[in-house]
DNA sequence: CGAGCACTTGATCGCTTTCAATAGCTGTGG
DNA sequence: CCACAGCTATTGAAAGCGATCAAGTGCTCG
């Protein structure tokens, strides 16, 4: 199946000027020589989705960051309770300089490309010039306050809630990429299944379906198929999400 | 009521070199002359158990260390649904360079010390100065995984398997502490009341009230009052809490 | 001694899970 | 072209766990 074999993205980028998360990944705040050292040490690796990409407690020869797709951060327990603690998104970084040993299993979600750096010489690099410790500070600083949203929703939101946050991050994220004006419908493709919503969502993949159902059958949610997802009203998703209103814009 | 009034707690430490959270704080890499500067700009601030420190939405004009006690971020919902999405012990960090609004509520939860910097200069010692920042960014990499495995326990944990990972949270900090040679019995002191461990733990007091009764009737965990803990079986409590077990020593 | 607070315990309710069957979609091969 | 396998998703019925509502206990402090 294709599905089990790497498959050549798209990788020929002449070069870091030109990468789409040129302005928002670890490199965003480096000059032109740095991203020159950069330059040199990268390496693009792709993945078909479904395909693992490091395992916890295995040692992880490289960091890396996002280019394209989806990949996502699992935790699984002895009997098989699964819990997704992060999703790894166009930009994010991934791997932790000064731990050679993943702390989490790594899975591509979507068919997906990472531009990878060796451990050494990036943490070697990290060391000598400050513009990329300060970014990925700044980053690792964005994904706590992420981390504790997401706290919040596994402890004490409803399971429909939970949904209507996860579409809500869907759609910001979607209107983010569109550099669309902010509007009140959007519309956007569910990169995940049902399985790995549950996942991240703290629940089983039948109530995803369920809550899924309802929050269609309400007219809160459109759906042309079971991954393409139209959001009428988007004050009203984010008063299911349960969240305070920031005025409904997708700032 | 004195949880109501600040109180002067033991601040008259010399300096920096015989503080207690001097190798594990932000300061932990600092030389002599960046310690110096450090002293120069910090000021002790007291709690007591129960007073705000900072509210999300509003300005924190500083940041800084915990030095005595246990603080607690929290975030809560307009119904008044609450959830503890971080605790801060001995040496944690608060507050977030570059960012002046406040993410989440603060409270301290026992009597507390803080060795505090006002945002500004703290901010300008980070650009010029790399230890601070390197470190900052190792901790800050540290509460992120703790971030993530909080995920999975609230997530896909039971009640009681909750109950049992804080326990084990509890008793490794304390075994920290104490620089104790691993053994099997531990006691400690809970430092937080039933209420706030429902916070911490995704569920209601009664629950965590109900489960604790549980695991005190089984002999899981012995108790000498509602807040002294015995643990006479630390790997029976590891299982319980539903880890892999590593090895049972509090590594 | 009584007020206030933290905690415990009981009874019931309801949401989510679990178990189970069915529907829809896609690609493969006769 | 249709049948079928394999997968994803939907839907139903029943069970269970934790929440909710409600007393009651024990401790500390005035």
């Amino acid at each position: 199946m294709a599905a089990m074999n790497k498959h050549a993205a798209t990788v020929d980028h002449a070069g870091c000027a030109e990468c789409p998360i040129r302005h928002r990944a670890v490199c965003a705040k480096c000059e032109a020589d740095e991203l020159a050292e950069l330059e040199n040490m990268k390496t693009y690796r792709s993945y078909a989705a479904g395909q693992p990409i490091a395992w916890e407690g295995e040692t992880a020869e490289f960091v890396g960051s996002v280019v394209h797709g989806v990949a996502a951060l699992t935790q699984t327990m002895v009997d098989g309770r699964r819990q997704m603690v992060g999703l790894l998104l166009p930009s994010d970084f991934m791997g932790r300089p000064g731990r050679t040993v993943a702390s989490f299993d790594v899975t591509a979600v979507t068919d997906l490309t990472l531009c990878c750096f060796q451990r050494k010489p990036f943490e070697r690099m990290m060391a000598a010039t400050p513009r990329v410790a300060e970014r990925l500070l700044e980053m690792t600083l964005d994904e706590l306050d992420a981390a504790r949203e997401w706290m919040l929703l596994l402890g004490r939101k409803t399971a429909r809630e939970r949904i209507a946050s996860l579409m809500v991050i869907l759609a910001r994220r979607s209107v983010m990429l569109s550099q669309g004006l902010p509007k009140q419908t959007v519309s956007f493709v569910l990169p995940l299944t049902r399985e790995a919503m549950a996942d991240y969502l703290g629940l089983t993949l039948e109530t995803v379906s369920r809550q899924i159902s309802q929050l269609k059958s309400e007219g809160v949610v459109v759906m042309e198929s079971s991954r393409n997802v139209t959001i009428p009203d988007l004050d009203r998703l984010l008063e299911e999400a349960g969240d305070d209103s920031d005025g409904g814009a997708l700032a």
